[in-house]
DNA sequence: CACTCAACCTGCCGGC
DNA sequence: TGCCGGCAGGTTGAGT
């Protein structure tokens, strides 16, 4: 999915249309989207029945919603889950995978997956600082006030991979996926092989600067949708595919200096790199 | 412990 | 038209 500020726009929805209110009925209609809840639909559903949501809360690219009595409902959107809040009789989607009503009989909330990458789970056991043990091994992400940026730059320089591998890494640095990691890299003029124990610290803040920056500006404009995959609770698609610098856009022309942008094979995935702004590294690690 | 990679899914797009 | 390979914004768990 979607990564922060994709989220992010999620949460926001959350917390405008559901908080407040208390699920009434559950509906597992793909075992396969409650597979992290190990004990099964009908604990997953019983958990839930009767609970009411105190907030919409977030950490990277996984959400949850804190529920009376203490427990919370996680969820992660996997590569293409959607949260939407949708009047009850509104028809059912194709990949509708679980279903709640709620107490006042108004709009609905329900888990649409496609691929089924993403999942729910319901978490008994919340840490001190709120966030369920479940998400516990995800570090803060840049635009949480937690975030330790002096201990983040310690933690790069201490790894021996790739830059982009790093900011990939979820216990490093949370919320950032291929889309936002490649926008960063060409706003440091940093090659995404670049060896994470030769970068500096100025360098490593200047790419923080840069990851906030670009998610920032994609989070005012809704987030990035190339389809209709990644939208908000109401089904709407963000807008900031526009503010795209490189991603997705081989061989079209670098807006700093005219080089044709380049991608390349990258963990099962792509990067999209200018070859000017973003030299390729003499010792790069993969 | 640090790191890498295949596996998990469905749908779409381009080439033949 | 149909079939096939390639590709898609992520995470995890097994393996080195």
């Amino acid at each position: 999915m979607p990564e922060l500020p994709e989220v992010e726009v999620v949460r926001r929805g959350l917390e405008r249309f559901v908080v407040g209110r208390t699920i009434v009925t559950v509906d597992v209609l793909h075992p396969r989207a409650i597979r992290r809840h190990t004990a099964g639909a009908a604990d997953f559903a019983g958990l839930l029945a009767g609970a009411t949501i105190t907030a919409a809360r977030r950490r990277g690219k996984y959400l949850w919603l804190p529920l009376e009595p203490g427990t919370a409902l996680i969820g992660h959107l996997g590569m293409s889950g959607q949260l939407l809040v949708q009047p009850p009789d509104a028809p059912l989607e194709a990949h509708l995978r679980v279903r709640f009503t709620l107490a006042d009989g108004g709009t609905e909330l329900r888990f649409v997956d496609q691929r089924t990458f993403g999942g729910l789970a319901v978490s008994a056991v919340v840490g001190a600082d709120g966030v369920p043990a479940e998400i516990a091994h995800i570090a803060p992400d840049p635009l949480a006030p937690e975030f330790d940026d002096a201990a983040f730059v310690a933690a790069v320089r201490r790894r021996r991979t790739g830059i982009k591998r790093a900011l990939l890494d979820q216990s490093l640095i949370s919320g950032v996926g291929n889309i936002y990691a490649d926008e960063a890299l060409w706003r440091a003029r940093l090659h995404y092989a670049r060896a994470t124990e030769t970068l500096t610290r100025p360098v490593l803040a200047d790419l923080l600067v840069a990851l906030r920056d670009v998610m920032t500006a994609a989070l005012a404009e809704g987030g990035t949708s190339f389809d209709s995959l990644y939208v908000d609770v109401n089904g709407t698609s963000g807008y900031f595919e526009r503010g795209l610098q490189v991603y997705g856009r081989a061989d079209l022309p670098c807006s700093r200096c005219g080089t044709p942008i380049r991608r390349d094979p990258f963990m099962n995935r792509s990067s999209y790199t200018c070859p000017r702004c973003q030299p390729r590294p003499r010792r790069p690690r993969w």
